[in-house]
DNA sequence: CAGTTATATAACCTTTTAGTTAAATATTTG
DNA sequence: CAAATATTTAACTAAAAGGTTATATAACTG
């Protein structure tokens, strides 16, 4: 398990299932059962995926009989989407044309640079 | 690997070798050699991290002699953000609060529910 | 063309991940 | 308290991840 929250963080989302549970759970607190509910996978599975969640901060856990309902908690996604801002500029448009424009200047193309 | 872009792109960002990788092309194209420099890491090591970054979409790599610069593709880091906006309004302070309330109201937390 | 530099691939090892089934635990209900 | 329900833990397996060293490839340089 890697030590950094960021890292853990984007590994639990790095998994279909485990964002698939994050967006039910962005509709309410749910049971262990209805987020298994979708998956053509056994419990202990879905068990281990929530456990990866809790452990990265993305879910916490309550008691309600013997349902032990899921929530949301979003934090650790604010923390991604703050280490994403320091990139928008380079995934705009107008920084992609820049971009080319500052290539075209410094030559670092080569004098044969590809135009397009 | 897993099959879908978005899952492949987090799992590449989920090393902090390869974000930090990224932190250095956010600098401008460079050599494989400087991209390695800060890390106590042989040579193959960094290639990997390079093939797992260019399977992923963020980089890409020319030819300069025997070197192989690479520079940064942040195309799929918009792609990110842009699933993370779905989500941002559950880490807003104005949410947390709003949250709260519902709580409250709803009397999920039960009727002695942790008032803090 | 021999040597050097830059990088990639092969083969291997260890740890982690993602799944399984079977058994344990916690809680409610009759 | 026995049975049912909801979930977790244990033990296991297969595959993937992340690293290593040794070797190969590609391109330049004398």
């Amino acid at each position: 398990m890697r030590a950094d929250h960021l890292s853990s963080t984007l590994s639990a989302l790095a998994d279909p299932t485990r964002r698939a549970i994050l967006a039910r759970l962005a509709l309410g607190e749910t049971s262990v059962a209805e987020l298994a509910r979708p998956f053509d996978m056994s419990g202990p599975a879905i068990s281990k995926h929530l456990k990866v969640l809790e452990a990265a901060g993305l879910i916490s856990r309550s008691r309600d009989a013997q349902r032990r309902p899921c929530r949301l908690n979003a934090a650790p996604l604010g923390e991604v989407a703050a280490w994403l801002e320091r990139y928008r500029v380079f995934w705009d448009a107008s920084f992609d044309r820049l971009d080319d424009y500052l290539r075209q200047v410094q030559g670092n193309g080569g004098p044969h640079g590809e135009r397009q």
